[in-house]
DNA sequence: GTTAATGCAAATTGTTTGCACTTTC
DNA sequence: GAAAGTGCAAACAATTTGCATTAAC
């Protein structure tokens, strides 16, 4: 699946920015990755070319998000996640116990999403979101551990 | 709601470990800001004591945690806040826009919560969630503007 | 040729660690 | 007085920023 840089380069062009191999590297490297930080697409662009410095991973991640190409989320306490749009629209589920991620339909969350419009006026993102808990292969491993 | 000294100091006991001033302060330095960074909560110790080190901070609210008195979340791409488990269980949302947090009682996410558990065998732990969003106040302001 | 984007190095922010000293039990 | 806890300073990780240079348009 990889990147159509036609694409990209019209999408920057309707904001006044402008294309770059590293724009287009690196919006294929999380396209590749599926679920990538920043320090995972600086490895991953790197396999592919020579080198592309760190800052610009940051200032291209968010870039792409604003433009809608990419969204992040935070899969662990530490560097957040980054995965591509094209992707069809999901939350994630992450294992405490063995780390397992796993993408989830959002229509699984829409009776939260309607009663939190419903009761509270707020309209959640899901995109965002990753839910922490315990797999069913871990409970079932050693149940009392927490 | 202060902390009551002597559960705390029954809890560290039960775990071999030892309540100590800078311990106590530190919990009720969270139970009086509600949700809280770490520095937030040094910053709040300081207005009673004199001093107690960031180091002491971080090591402490681990401890609590560890002990099931506080828990946290990230109501931010920064810092962490830890709240105490005093207060009825809840998970948060947060406004995109005005930065509003509430809390909101897991109640309403049950059907979420029964639906993963029978499709996927996950038992989500809604206790550390925060759901970003829009609240009804910026959504009705600028209903355009994401 | 203008202006945006990049690279680089330094600054920031949030957090962790090693170790000598202090305190609790 | 033994072991746990604290303070301090240094190390670390992730990210951001200023600024000179380079490249897109």
């Amino acid at each position: 699946m990889p990147s159509d840089p036609g694409d990209l380069g019209a999408r920057l062009r309707e904001s006044g920015l402008r294309l770059t191999p590293q724009r287009e590297l690196i919006l294929r490297a999380v396209e590749e990755l599926g679920h990538a930080t920043p320090d995972e697409v600086l490895a991953q662009v790197r396999t592919h070319a020579s080198s592309v410095n760190a800052s610009t991973v940051y200032r291209t991640l968010e870039v792409l998000e604003e433009l809608g190409l990419v969204r992040h989320t935070h899969l662990s306490d530490r560097a957040p996640t980054y995965h591509s749009t094209r992707e069809p629209e999901h939350f994630h589920v992450v294992c405490r116990r063995c780390g397992v991620v796993r993408s989830v339909d959002p229509e699984v969350a829409a009776p939260l999403v309607e009663a939190l419009e419903r009761e509270h006026g707020f309209s959640p993102d899901l995109g965002h979101l990753a839910l922490f808990g315990v797999c069913s292969a871990c409970s079932s491993e050693s149940p009392a551990t927490q």
